[in-house]
Formats: C-alpha cells, sequence, structure tokens
DNA sequence: CGCGCGCTCGGG
DNA sequence: CCGAGCGCGCGA
C-alpha cells in the first residue's frame, strides 16, 4: 500500500505529499516516522492508495508509531484542511495544532510508576540503628499505605531500595493517568435555575441558529448555564467544548468543574505539565472524557460526536492566535459547530461590536439576561474630574474623592484594589489641564508617541505628526505622554497610608502564572488592605470583602491608538467595576478621568451597554472601522533587513494588482514600516490595507503565501488587535 | 592548486 | 527544515 504523508516540518518547501510504501494495517490520520532527507522524521498519513505516480526506486517505507488510535480523527483532519486553505500555512503547521506538543517532541509518556507496599509491619523488622532513611520510608509505608517511589526517593533516599533487597518491601509498577487536579476537593453540587437561566437554556436548546449568543450582566449566572448544557449533553452522550481565557482558568473555576464533572471534564491549560497535557488530551481521543475545558487551543480537542461548544467572554482578545496559523477561535469553532451540527454559545456581559451587530441583524440569536442571580444592585460608580484636581493643585495620582473613600474603606476594614491602566510602551499625549487628545485627522484614532523621532504618529494611516510643545485646544504646557507606573503608585500610597498593607501586581513583580496566584492568593485572604495593579486584576478571582475600586486612568485605554479603544475601555471598566461589592457590602468605585464627558465612560458609569454599542456602531459605520470595514495588515519580518525588504517588494507588488484591479473594494492602501521597526531582532515592514467588501481576502493570503520566502515571514493579520 | 563557505536544490 | 553538491574567492 502507498501512504500519502505530510512530513511534519515547518516549511513551505516541504509542504506537499509525499508518497511513501506502508503496511496495511495504517490507517488515515495516524502519525508515522518517514524517512526523509537522510534523517527520520515525523509525519501525517493523509490518505492511503494502491499506487503511486513516484517511480518504485525513490519509494521508501515508512513506519508506523505505536500511538493505539491515529492521532487524528476526520473531523480533525477535514478540520485542518480547511485551516489549511483559509490560512494559507504549510500543513504541518495546521496539524500540529491537533496534538499536544509531547507527542511531536517524541519524548514517550511515562505511564509507569513504581508503587511500594510493605510487606512486613515495622515492629518485626531488624534494621540497623544508622539507616533512618529506612525506618523514615517504613514507617511512613506503615501509616499510609501503598506509596509512589519517587515521593519516598526524595523524602528518604535510598530507603525504599534497600528495604525491598532485604524483602521488606514489594514494589510494583502501576500505569497512572496523571491528574493535574486529585487535590482539587469538591464543593458545591447542582445548583436550581432561576426562571431566567431556564428561559435561556431553553432557547439555546431550541433555537434553530447555530450560534447563540448569550449577553448577560455580571453576576447573572452564565456559568451555571454552561454546566446545564453541557450536563445535558453528557446524558445525551455528547460531547462538549468549554472555552474561556486563560486567565480565567483559576483554581476556583477549575474545582467547581471538577466537582461538577469529574473525570468527564479534561482540563487544558498551561499550567500543566507536559505529561499531565498529554493526559488529558490522550482521555479526551479516548473518549473517556467528554468535556475539553481550555483557553483558546482546546477547540482542537480530538472529540466526536460535539453537543455543544461554548466561547466564554467571547469579546476577549486572547481567542485570536498571534502565531501561524493567525486563526480566529470562533471561525474555527463554527466550523466544527455546522459539521457537528451543534450549537455554538458565545457568552459574554460585554460582547464585542462584531458579535452584537451581527446578534442584533438576526444572524445570531441573542439572549439577554438583565438581573443578577443575588438581585443585588451593581456598585455605584463615581467620577472625578483630574482637570479639576490638577487646576486645584493636586497633581498627585489621587483625587481627593479617592482618598476620601480609601479612607472610608481602610477605617471599616474592607480591602481596596487600585487599578492602573498602562499598555504597552504605546503612548499618547494628553493635555493635563483640559483633557485634549492628539487624534489623526483623517483617522479619528488617537495617535502615538515616538521618542525616537520625537513625533507623533497615526497607526492606522501612517501619518507623521509634529510633536507639541502646547495644547491646540487650551494652550496649556501640562502635556504629558507617560502613564505613571504601578511602583509609583504603590509608592505614593504607602507615603499616604503608612499602615495599611499594599500589594502590587504587574509584569514586573509577578514572574510566571504561579506569581499571579500567589499575589492574588494573598490579597484573598486578606493578608493585605490595598491591591494596586495593571490589566491582570480586571477578571478571575472573587474578592469578597472589596469594596472599593480605584481606576486610575481610564483615559491610558481610552485614548489608546486603536479603533477599538472605546470598546476596549468599556469592557474593561465593566469588568473592573465587578470586582466591588461581591459579597455583602455594596461595592463602590471611582473613576478618574481628564475626560469626563466621554461617552464611553458615561455609558460605563450607567452600566449601559446598549446606548454605548448604538454610540459605537454608528461611529464605526462614519469612519468605516470594523464591523463595516475590514482592516488587513500584512506583515513582513526577518532577521535580515535586505531579505525583508524583497519579501515585501514581492508582496506589494501582487497586492498592488489587487488593489488597481479592485479599486472599489479597497478603502485604503500602503506600505509602510511597522511603527515598531523592531522586535527581537528581526525586521518588520507591513502593507496596510482596509477593505469594504472581503470578498478578495484569499487573494490577499495567496500573495503573502507566494512572497514568503526562507528569511522573510510573510503573515496576515485580520482587524489585528495591535498596530505595533 | 586546494579548501572553505555560501547558495541552490531536493527530499518520496 | 537540513544535508549534499557545487561554484567562486582567497591564500600559499
Amino acid at each position: 500500500m502507498i501512504a500519502e504523508v505530510i512530513v511534519d516540518i515547518a516549511a513551505s518547501e516541504t509542504d506537499r505529499i509525499y508518497d511513501y510504501l506502508c503496511d496495511d494495517d495504517i490507517v488515515v490520520g495516524s502519525r508515522v516516522r518517514a524517512p526523509f532527507g537522510g534523517k527520520t522524521v515525523p509525519g501525517f498519513v493523509m490518505r492511503i492508495k494502491e499506487t503511486s505516480d513516484v517511480p518504485s526506486e525513490k519509494l521508501k517505507k515508512v513506519f508506523s508509531c505505536p500511538d493505539e488510535l491515529p492521532a487524528l480523527n476526520a473531523e480533525c483532519l477535514a478540520l485542518a484542511e480547511k485551516l489549511t486553505a483559509r490560512y494559507r500555512v504549510p500543513k504541518a503547521l495546521t496539524l500540529r495544532l491537533f496534538l499536544p506538543s509531547e507527542m511531536r517532541t517524541g519524548k514517550v509518556r511515562e505511564l509507569l510508576r513504581n508503587y511500594a507496599e510493605l510487606t512486613t509491619p515495622v515492629a518485626e523488622m531488624k534494621l540497623s540503628k544508622t539507616a533512618k532513611n529506612q525506618f523514615g520510608a517504613a514507617t511512613y509505608l506503615e501509616e499510609n499505605g501503598k506509596t509512589d517511589c519517587a515521593y519516598l526517593n526524595n523524602v528518604y533516599p535510598g530507603g525504599v531500595a534497600a528495604l525491598e533487597k532485604k524483602g521488606y518491601v514489594r514494589i510494583t509498577k502501576e500505569q497512572i493517568l496523571r491528574d493535574p487536579y486529585k487535590t482539587v476537593t469538591a464543593e458545591k453540587a447542582e445548583r436550581t435555575l432561576t426562571p431566567d437561566q431556564q428561559r435561556a437554556v431553553k432557547t439555546i436548546c431550541e433555537d434553530e441558529r447555530t450560534v447563540q449568543l448569550l449577553h448577560g450582566v455580571t453576576g447573572s449566572g452564565k456559568t451555571e448555564i454552561y454546566l446545564t448544557l453541557i450536563a445535558k449533553c453528557l446524558q445525551e452522550g455528547k460531547s462538549s467544548i468549554f472555552l474561556v481565557p486563560e486567565i480565567s482558568l483559576t483554581p476556583q473555576m477549575l474545582s467547581q468543574l471538577r466537582a461538577r464533572f469529574g473525570k468527564q471534564a479534561a482540563i487544558l491549560h498551561s499550567g500543566l505539565s507536559a505529561g499531565e497535557r498529554f493526559d488529558e488530551w490522550w482521555r479526551l481521543r479516548t473518549g473517556e472524557a467528554k468535556i475539553a475545558i481550555g483557553a483558546r487551543s482546546a477547540i482542537f480537542s480530538p472529540l466526536e460526536n460535539l453537543g455543544v461548544i461554548i466561547i466564554d467572554e467571547e469579546h476577549d482578545s486572547s481567542y485570536s492566535s498571534e502565531s501561524a496559523p493567525r486563526y480566529n477561535t470562533f471561525d474555527v469553532a463554527l466550523l466544527r459547530a455546522k459539521r457537528n451540527a451543534c450549537k455554538l454559545v458565545l457568552g459574554s456581559a460585554t460582547p464585542s461590536v462584531e458579535t452584537y451587530k451581527r446578534a442584533t441583524e438576526g444572524e445570531f440569536s441573542l439572549i439577554r439576561l438583565t438581573k443578577r442571580i443575588n438581585q443585588k444592585p451593581l456598585p455605584e460608580i463615581t467620577i472625578a474630574d483630574m482637570r479639576r484636581e490638577v487646576r486645584r493643585g493636586n497633581n498627585s495620582a489621587f483625587s481627593g474623592v479617592l482618598k476620601e473613600e480609601l479612607e472610608k474603606c481602610l477605617q471599616e476594614g474592607n480591602q481596596a484594589i487600585l487599578f492602573l491602566n498602562r499598555r504597552g510602551y504605546s503612548q499618547t499625549v494628553i493635555c493635563k489641564e483640559c483633557g485634549y487628545v492628539a487624534k489623526c485627522e483623517a483617522c479619528d484614532v488617537s495617535l502615538t508617541y515616538h521618542r525616537d523621532e520625537n513625533c507623533l504618529k497615526c497607526h492606522y494611516c501612517g501619518m507623521k505628526y509634529n510633536m507639541l510643545s502646547a495644547c491646540p485646544d487650551c494652550g496649556g504646557r501640562k502635556l504629558t505622554y507617560a502613564g505613571t507606573g504601578t511602583q509609583r503608585i504603590a509608592a505614593d500610597l504607602q507615603k499616604l497610608y503608612p499602615s495599611a498593607r499594599i500589594l502590587r501586581m504587574d509584569n514586573d513583580t509577578t514572574s510566571g502564572k504561579e506569581g499571579h496566584y500567589k499575589i492574588l492568593k494573598t490579597f484573598a485572604e486578606k493578608k493585605a488592605d490595598i491591591l494596586v495593579g495593571t490589566q491582570m486584576i480586571a477578571k478571575g478571582h472573587d474578592f469578597p470583602a472589596v469594596t472599593l475600586v480605584g481606576i486610575l486612568d481610564a483615559d491610558m485605554s481610552l485614548h489608546f491608538s486603536d479603533y477599538r479603544s472605546g470598546e476596549r475601555t468599556f469592557q474593561l471598566l465593566t469588568q473592573v467595576a465587578g470586582r466591588s461589592g461581591r459579597a455583602e457590602e455594596k461595592g463602590k468605585v471611582v473613576l478618574q478621568t481628564f475626560d469626563p464627558e466621554n461617552e464611553v465612560l458615561r455609558f460605563a458609569t450607567s452600566y449601559d451597554y446598549q446606548g454605548f454599542y448604538d454610540n459605537e456602531v454608528s461611529l464605526r459605520a462614519a469612519m468605516m472601522f470594523p464591523p463595516f470595514a475590514k482592516i488587513v495588515r500584512v506583515l513582513v519580518t526577518g532577521e535580515e533587513d535586505k531579505k525583508c525588504v524583497e519579501a515585501l517588494r514581492d508582496v506589494y507588488f501582487a497586492l498592488e494588482k489587487l488593489y488597481t484591479d479592485n479599486p472599489d473594494k479597497f478603502l485604503f492602501f500602503n506600505k509602510m514600516r511597522a511603527p515598531i521597526k523592531r522586535i527581537q531582532n528581526k525586521f518588520r515592514y507591513q502593507v496596510l490595507m482596509r477593505l469594504s467588501d472581503t470578498s478578495i481576502l484569499p487573494d490577499i493570503y495567496a500573495a503573502c503565501a507566494e512572497a514568503r520566502n526562507r528569511d522573510a515571514l510573510v503573515s496576515v493579520e485580520e482587524n489585528p488587535t495591535n498596530l505595533s
């Protein structure tokens, strides 16, 4: 038999079918080891056939991998096919998405572990008095029964081995599946649904549309709806995928899921060890587990017979992949939902404008949950006008209102969170006296300050403006472009409240994911009074004792040079406000801004999503931004400047032809240097486009695939989240 | 004249 | 991606 094989090499030059001889028992979708150019590489069997056009003397034989099941099932193969066509990336790259990385790197999974068990009571053992480790290990075994040798060797090195030699201990090898959450204990069982929740479940099940948008205010019980849907699928023997942003995979959430579904759920997330991740994946592949829970990449879970796919916090930017293939989770989910004829449920308190538009237009079903489960009102948001503070001579980062509230909060023994909104190094110029923000005349998007050229640039059209020395509106000279860091805030705060225990959380203080949890845990245990941090404290974790949230610089995100800055800000504020007053105490939020009249802030303070949406959508329509147009950036990156320029020239030539042939489909077209010219030693160039008609998108992808070469990567980003 | 590095090509 | 093959440039 002949196998058509894709070798697992991520290069366009090797991205084609190679024919190999194979045994009869090899099936489509399985992994093989293929002799290729002098050595053996992993590969995937895409098809099986009787004969090959390749001269028989060239054909070599593939070896099968000892997998018990083909790595890819039929659905995964079909999906990989579609994604390859859509994103124009090497097939190997798409196929890799479906496997846990430890399967590729070839390390044999370790499933056998040595366990020790006593055969003789400790009292009857003859041990030398100096053999502390033997005695320790024996005592431990007597008290705890059968134990993992690895653990014993850690605590009592060599003890077990010596005991075995004497015949006091029996060692057995046991196959185990690593269970990352065995320590998690069950908490609450199934809850009864409120009438609203029941109605939502009913609609989702009965509506004929594939996509169901669940728009529910914070605390309206969306999670319980998801769990009910999953449980329902389980009863019908169907499987489910439940996606959440990586940051929401908190220990609380995981234990809740474990408590509800036990071993039926497989949890895939970055905190797992390689082995654990493999085991969780394997449980899904064999069908032992029927629920896949995880971040973005869990959409590629090897499940069959899907009953529902859920994307929680639908608006979250982590659902777009940042590296090739730059897939969008929603698109992949929709393909899977269509194939399985199942529902795709999107949930959010603040849906993205694009999604909400499609829902209001009837393409998606729209389910609103307007009531909070516990009937508690949302916290009250007070706007502090920072312009007035500056005029009054208060140049500190804290407004009078905030200081007042902080004092009250600390006196009552409650906790506070201060939220700081720094985003990368992109900075906007803002007048501290009147709140003026420099914007592009053509795009109505905030300009970004570039220190190297001392100028302001629009990231959407490339227009350059001279740096301002005074405010064009009020003539004031208090222009600022540097946000205050968390470090400074924490120090100032300490001066103000010497006895307060202050915790700081930002990229500098937290190393890795463990760091986050440690800090959040410390705060949750009330070992600190005030938590100062950036974006990362906006989601996850409940802090019942927090009664005050201060948003120090709402403008930072509002005036970020991105057409979505308004949307982001609304989402962020809603989320941050939700941190306050979760338990008995009523929460308060103080929002500091230089632009108190700003509409987005007004809608956020009154929790008026619909108002925000109506306003935003008309702005987008007027300026022809998504969802009324599509922004496409073609990014050329590589280590050698010359090679990049070459690739840029090639791709620009092809794109320019598309542009001149279809001028009606383009709103904007230009090539330029990327705003950040070099990242990690890689040069960056871009062609920026805005399309009114996306029908030429496949041609753009094709042009990029064509121009790509060994030394320059050419990638396409649709509606990119940042244009740096 | 000989070796070394850089580019091109092919891999089943 | 990676190794083989080959061409050209420089040193003795």
